[in-house]
DNA sequence: CTACACCTTAAAGTAAACTTTAAGTCAAGA
DNA sequence: TCTTGACTTAAAGTTTACTTTAAGGTGTAG
């Protein structure tokens, strides 16, 4: 299989050369054989990268990535970081998607009002009590 | 009705007073009212700032929330700039949950997988490969 | 041969959203 | 009166995730 450079990798995913470089730095990206210096990737790290793309739209640091990855190289028990990773994450998800979803509807419902002050408005206040129960 | 030390809003709101000061400075807080030169909240500015910890969880960043409250103060249709924020945030926010839920699933199939390498796991190459697809 | 695109590094810069620090004010209690 | 605690300001520092810059190397086309 072909090998790619930095900025091939790059355009793929729609990074900058400078990102890669910057994920292989904070230990993300496995670093790359190099032929005269230059980095040639292996086409995996297109996986690795979707991989990590992911993850960061799912609100993983860069740094709990590091423990994803470098528990799947190192680790005693491979699954296990990721079911102790996965056990933190899955809540901090579905809070999220709870609170995306609460300002969803809270701008649908401001769609539907002409209050002049968004402080006084009713649907605002109303929709802040509720929260407030829960 | 009484009014409040920034540190008692602070607590209340689960903030630190120096929040509040810099919220103040970045325009998104009215300034309150002064005794010997310290600040002496309404607890109005409570539900303003539940508003604001509300989109701040949804995404919105401090200057557009500076858009969302001057738009309601200043503008000569007040609920124009409601709709045109709604109408930019709303497919931001539908993305964000989308992307959620998406990782959601994925970390809950790792669950179910005992790959030595995250980049060699089937469940890991096939869901990439469906996102790929769509 | 030389121009050019593309690569390398380390270090500094950027943006957002705050926090911390330094230096000073003020009212109330011992 | 002195001390304590809470407040004030402006300015500098912090973190995350990068980008930009500066200074230089490399290989291929003309």
């Amino acid at each position: 299989m072909k090998t790619l450079s930095i900025s091939e990798v790059a355009r793929k995913v729609g990074l900058k050369p400078s990102a890669l470089r910057f994920y292989e730095h904070a230990g993300i990206l496995p670093p790359p054989a190099r032929v005269n210096g230059r980095r040639r990737y292996d086409p995996d790290v297109l996986t690795r990268l979707a991989i990590i793309q992911l993850a960061q739209q799912a609100g993983f640091t860069l740094s709990e990535m590091r423990t994803l990855f470098e528990g799947f190289a190192q680790d005693a028990t491979p699954s296990a970081r990721w079911r102790d990773l996965a056990k933190t994450k899955l809540p901090e998800i579905d809070e999220m998607i709870r609170r995306a979803q609460a300002m969803r509807s809270f701008l649908e419902e401001g769609l539907r009002c002409d209050c002049l002050s968004l402080d006084d408005c009713e649907l605002v206040v109303q929709r802040l009590e509720r929260g407030a129960e829960s």
